[in-house]
DNA sequence: CGTCTATTTGAATGTACTCAAAAGCGGTGG
DNA sequence: CCACCGCTTTTGAGTACATTCAAATAGACG
């Protein structure tokens, strides 16, 4: 099959922010690997360390943590045109402390820390649309941020299926209940109080 | 006064990052204007744009929100050597819902929105300086999503005294609590229960 | 000193959690 | 095709962590 779908996917993506050359958009594909992960596998386990940035181009991805008593925390979905991967890990060369798994069968492409050093180099525009990237996500998360110290429980669902409502259709509703800071049968007793003739829940 | 303090502490800050030459140097410094901000005063308001981005060579800035309760939300510390402003309305240009004000009496070197882009086309290096900023910003937001999901109210303010002791001293209790989502009395009962013989409390 | 705000203390309350179990759903193999 | 298994979602009862409200105490500033 002709897969080049991905690669034209990220450059569409690119060029919404900067305007490369031929010769540079395909210096830039050619330091891609193209990866494919299975729904319920893994592109990254605690302990590892995270080589790649990892451009999802279908599919789904799920960052988290486990703690000591074998809690999930989920720190962020990846879907399509967005990226995954533990910058921290990926920088520092680190153990990173986070799983990332397929929610759905997944196809990315990877960089490797080495060679986007040598992007940078030569196509110094980069720094520019990681900057734009990162500015995005960075106030995204400050959203989040926010929206934890501020809402209750009831309110971040809420918010989240009126401001992403086919995301709730894609997630399994125990993991939009662990990303939202509560657990599953607390989300489970919210949507039957929303689910009904909703009278109550205003406040 | 011999005010030149606050121009060289960026340039040092720059130069941990990137490499000017003189001429450059000057470029950038030419487009920054210095700005004191009294204690208790405020850089922006709730309703107004955030016309400029903040470096901080002197003082204490908070910034929060505050809720239709009257409740306050703080986003983040700003002291010296780290940048202030909100991001999303500097770029949009459309009204912020935070406040920024001086815990202490606080110098800032600003730069506006037009001028930041001449300085990103001038000087290009500056796309390479604010992506690595904002990888260092977005990893301690990361760090600080997990911490909210994760730990208990006493975890986090165990896990912020002793990682940041110094922080603790100059901010208020109030905006400690605050900032790590507990009420001010709820922090003031963690705070005895540590003062004791702290027997209790480990888990 | 007196005023204003921050911090501490206590009691009653509530939001969200834990533990436990039932019901639903999807896949797999006999 | 149906029966069984594993996993997710729902439901309920009891509980806990943290809040609200109220008031006393302590600190800071003029």
């Amino acid at each position: 099959m002709e897969d080049n779908e991905p690669f034209r996917l990220i450059l569409a993506n690119v060029a919404q922010h900067i305007s490369l050359t031929p010769a540079e958009a395909d210096c830039f594909t050619s330091l891609l690997r193209l990866k494919t992960i299975r729904k319920k596998t893994f592109l990254l386990t605690k302990g590892e360390v995270n080589h790649y940035q990892s451009f999802v181009t279908q599919g789904a991805l799920c960052t988290y943590q486990v703690d000591d008593k074998d809690k999930e925390h989920i720190l962020t979905f990846s879907l399509e045109n967005w990226w995954a991967g533990d910058l921290h890990s990926f920088l520092t060369k680190t153990p990173t402390p986070y799983f990332i798994e397929a929610l759905e069968d997944t196809v990315v492409l990877q960089i490797s820390a080495p060679k986007l050093e040598r992007l940078y180099e030569q196509v110094p525009q980069f720094n520019k649309f990681f900057r734009i990237m990162l500015q995005g996500a960075f106030i995204a998360q400050q959203e989040r941020i926010m929206q934890n110290l501020a809402a209750s429980a009831e309110e971040r669902y809420v918010a989240l299926i009126r401001k992403y409502p086919h995301f709730a259709q894609r997630i399994p509703q125990k993991k939009l209940a662990v990303y939202l800071g509560m657990t599953p049968q607390f989300l489970s007793m919210l949507r039957r109080k929303w689910a009904q003739p909703n009278a109550s829940s205003s406040s």
